[in-house]
RNA sequence: GGGCGAAUGGCGGAACUGGUAGACGCGUUGGACUCAAAAUCCAAUAGUAGCAAUACUGUGAGAGUUCGAUUCUCUCUUUGCCCA
């Protein structure tokens, strides 16, 4: 049998596809059009299993997309700003931008040998000028319309990277990338604002009805809604303030309130400043992180005041003022106040300073006299111990009604607050998109004219001082607008904001005058189906439509607000993890099996210990490198198994068995091309066969139906059941008129997952390249019988092959003269018969 | 603590609107070919009983709806992710 030749088969088809181009797209009209995007990769070097599984799912779908006859958009970019390249660079003393595009560059190829249906005509790459000339007119414009605004703020500045992250950057209180424990700072920071959206991006999340839900729910709780209340809190003291302004979602808890805390930036702090206990006071605060988390686990601190408080339902009440740390200036107005009873901050803050905590609602089963003793009650109840509000059931009845209470005695007024802050894009860093902004002489700002664009990043610059390289280019910061000096703005522009609106680009990559031609985003926008990793969830999605909604805002020409209509985020890719005696880790390619034992190839005395299956990473050294399986098993094997094994949503555990398996498969399926081939190409007298034309039939409705849905590990499960049967057919039945017709159809269905193993058989066959999605024929679908499934007493006895659309009547008649049935049902009588069209027959008996 | 999912053989996983549970692959076992091995091919592979035909049990646990539940409802257990 001829071997079949993956190396020669793949080269050649990607020359085809590259040399004919058959991958470009144009506009077309009269067609309908399809944009897959699948997130572009960062260049970091080398392509990792992710990216072989991103975009082979992307493929799948683009070459499936293709065959039905739509005009599909399938482009492939780099996200390449970053600090990965600076660090490099600086590590090794190169040029970001050719550290970057040496990646790029091998990159690309790699992807190429995947054999993906790209359009690399609209290639783009972030770091090029030609890209982020445009982004900084999209920056001024936002400046234009006052979405770009420039305050003072505290950030989280992560040391080792020494740069500034946003919130959705720190995790677990450490920078995201550097893993560093993030301190508080405070800078001058450009911000976008993104909370001017946060109604429409909340509302919006209905429209998109093919997102999976969880990343809905995870931008849901990210923007935060909640219905509250703004009170006035009248204080007295020896400081000359009257009032204290504070939002709270929990005003019916108002009895049981014992202090109020301010953040240590509240403007009441200003009194303080020269206060030598106080500045010790913030110094501690400072090293507690900003996140949410951060504050929830963290001691709380506090610092009294001299003001006390007065309670504006209990005006003979009145409580101390403190300072403390888990208040933030950014959330409500920097005050809030505190209801040990109903809050765990706050009653982990009561207890340390012996404040008083009032039980104000009970449990629902909980008499009246409940109080809390351990920790805070914060779930649903009854409101006790509070006058007027006794009864109300908590917290939506007492809520609304309290707020009425406020509100018509002008002591509050309702209000609703998100927890979605504003996008502090300035990044101290060289490797970004320079911001478009230069400062006079007294520091004020004013916009680079749309008509120097672009801000050049300088090159050949020293990379090896501390903080941002670019503050220490002198010649580079100064500028002249209308012949007047100015200094450039040194931060570069956060990557995410690059990769908000790349997916425009791809639409006009080589439109000169700006980021897009209307025309072209009117016909490919938006993204019909967009393919990624599931930790974009919150991030870049929303800073991507919260993007398409700045550009959108005030603008009568675009009319576009959700850029991705359908959203499909898949899982990754594991590997078992391995350690030797001293717990270092050992790659896959150091061990081996050995009697039985998994064993270090080097010393195969040596026991390895396997830990759980892990997405692949560097520093698990669990990773196997793609091009080496390509290089080894050829593309569509590799892509064939990295669908095969689980659903694309669902991680997948990479299997060296399972790669082989993959790999044979090939094989088989050209020896049994070449059986086919024969034949088909033989002279005897051949007649029509109905069964291979069912077959098919069934065969292009699974394929169809199950591409539709994104359940590619299924299709591969049917392809190897058509191969299967093939193997069998083709032993059994001589002479066959319509197998050509049929298997090319079985072909085409193969095409997405492998094209150049179908191209090579349909171009061996001398059929033609051109092809087109085999349509499927319900009627056809067994057309002639049907395995009807007999229950008797609900409990399968048998399977009867019969006639379609056998009517009950008759279908029971055979029944009862069938000798396996026999036993269970002579001497019975029926109570109660269920009969499913063309599927099943019930039949109740007396036991 | 809250929200959202998940649970099916030794493993990964199939099962269209409730209607043949375990497709397909991996692994394992047996066989063929071979001096031998690899590769390849054939067969078996949920459990229990049985030589067998076959019967019974079985989709995390328990209940419910139904002629019929992996699928729908409720309670519980375990587990994953996100938020805290």
């Amino acid at each position: 049998m001829e071997r079949y030749n993956f190396k020669e088969v793949e080269d050649k088809w990607q020359k085809y596809w590259e040399e004919n181009k058959v991958f470009k797209t144009k506009i077309e009209k009269n067609k309908k059009k399809f944009y897959c995007l699948e997130m572009f990769p960062y260049p970091s070097g080398k392509i990792h299993m992710g990216h072989v599984r991103n975009y082979t799912i992307g493929d799948v779908l683009s070459r499936y997309k293709k065959l039905k006859g739509f005009n599909v958009l399938h482009p492939m970019g780099w996200d390449a700003f970053g600090m990965p390249a600076e660090n490099a660079a600086r590590e090794n003393k190169l040029d970001p931008k050719n550290w970057t595009n040496k990646n790029i560059n091998t990159m690309k190829n790699q992807l190429k040998k995947l054999g993906l249906s790209i359009d690399w005509d609209r290639e783009i790459s972030t770091c090029n000028e030609d890209y982020y000339k445009h982004q900084q007119t999209f920056f001024l414009e936002l400046f234009e319309k006052g979405l770009v605004y420039r305050k003072e703020n505290y950030v989280n500045w992560d040391p080792i990277d020494e740069t500034v992250l946003a919130n959705e950057q720190v995790i677990d209180g450490k920078g995201w990338r550097s893993g560093a424990v993030v301190e508080r700072k405070k800078l001058s920071q450009w911000f976008f604002n993104i909370s001017k959206f946060s109604q429409d991006l909340l509302d919006g999340l209905d429209e998109l009805n093919t997102w999976p839900n969880k990343v809905k729910v995870m931008q849901k709780n990210w923007i935060g809604k909640s219905f509250g209340c703004e009170i006035s809190f009248k204080v007295e003291g020896d400081l000359p303030v009257k009032n204290i302004k504070c939002f709270t979602t929990r005003p019916d808890t108002l009895f049981g309130f014992s202090f109020l805390a301010l953040s240590v930036d509240h403007e009441v702090a200003s009194f303080y400043k020269n206060d030598e206990n106080f500045i010790k006071f913030k110094e501690e605060c400072s090293k507690t992180g900003t996140t949410e988390e951060a504050i929830a686990v963290g001691e709380k601190i506090g610092f009294k005041t001299n003001l006390m408080a007065t309670n504006p339902l209990k005006p003979d009440q009145k409580v101390p003022v403190y300072f403390a740390n888990f208040v933030l200036m950014d959330y409500g107005f920097g005050a809030v106040f505190g209801c040990p009873a109903h809050d765990q901050r706050d009653f982990d803050f009561a207890k340390k300073y012996n404040l008083e905590i009032k039980t104000v609602v009970k449990p629902i089963n909980e008499s009246d006299d409940f109080t809390v003793n351990n920790e805070s009650y914060s779930g649903p109840g009854k409101i006790i111990n509070s006058d007027f509000l006794n009864g109300f059931e908590a917290p939506e009845e007492s809520v609304t009604k309290t707020i009425k209470i406020l509100e018509d005695k002008q002591l509050g007024k309702k209000q609703i607050n998100y927890r979605l802050k504003d996008w502090g894009v300035s990044r101290q860093r060289y490797w970004g998109c320079p911001i478009p902004i230069a400062y006079d002489e007294n520091g004020d700002v004013r916009t680079i004219p749309k008509d120097m664009l672009p801000v050049k990043l300088p090159e050949n610059i020293d990379l090896s001082v501390k903080g941002n390289p670019l503050d220490s280019e002198k010649n580079w910061k100064e500028i002249i607008i209308d012949g007047k000096k100015y200094t450039r703005e040194t931060d570069t522009l956060d990557t995410f904001v690059c990769s908000s609106w790349y997916y425009l680009r791809f639409c006009s990559p080589n439109e000169i005058g700006y980021g897009f031609n209307k025309n072209d985003i009117d016909y490919w926008m938006p993204v019909d189906q967009y393919i990624g990793g599931v930790e974009h969830a919150i991030l870049h999605l929303l800073y991507s439509r919260f993007f398409m909604r700045a550009i959108n805002h005030e603008n009568k020409n675009f009319s576009i607000k959700e850029p991705f209509q359908s959203l499909f985020t898949q899982g990754m890719v594991c590997h078992e993890t391995y350690k030797d005696d001293d717990d270092n880790w050992l790659s896959p390619e150091e061990v081996e099996k050995f009697n039985g034992k998994i064993v270090q190839k080097k010393n195969p005395n040596k026991v390895v210990k396997v830990g759980p299956s892990e997405s692949m990473s560097k520093s698990k050294k669990n990773v196997i490198d793609p091009e080496y399986i390509i290089n080894n098993y050829g593309a569509d094997s590799v892509r064939l198994f990295i669908l095969s094994d689980s659903p694309p949503e669902k991680d997948v555990q990479w299997s060296e068995q399972g790669m082989v398996s993959s790999y044979k498969f090939i094989q088989k399926l050209w020896n049994i091309h070449s059986e086919i081939k024969k034949k088909i190409s033989s002279e005897d007298e051949k007649e029509s066969d109905a069964e291979i034309e069912n077959f098919t039939n069934e065969l292009i409705f699974k394929f169809t139906n199950n591409l539709e849905k994104f359940n590619y590990n299924v299709i591969i499960a049917n392809m190897y059941e058509t191969y299967n049967y093939l193997v069998n057919y083709i032993k059994k039945k001589k002479n066959i008129k319509n197998l050509k017709d049929n298997y090319i159809k079985i072909l085409i269905c193969f095409n997405p997952v492998i094209p150049h193993f179908v191209n090579e058989c349909l171009f061996d066959l001398k059929s033609k390249i051109e092809l087109n999605w085999p349509k499927f024929d319900r009627d056809v679908l067994d057309k002639e019988n049907i395995k009807y499934v007999i229950q008797i007493n609900s409990k399968k006895r048998s399977i009867l092959k019969e006639k379609k659309d056998i009517s009950e009547r008759d279908l029971l008649e055979i029944i009862k003269k069938d000798k396996m049935l026999e036993k269970y049902l002579t001497n019975r009588s029926f109570k109660k018969i269920i009969f499913v069209k063309n599927r099943l027959i019930n039949i109740l008996i007396d036991e």
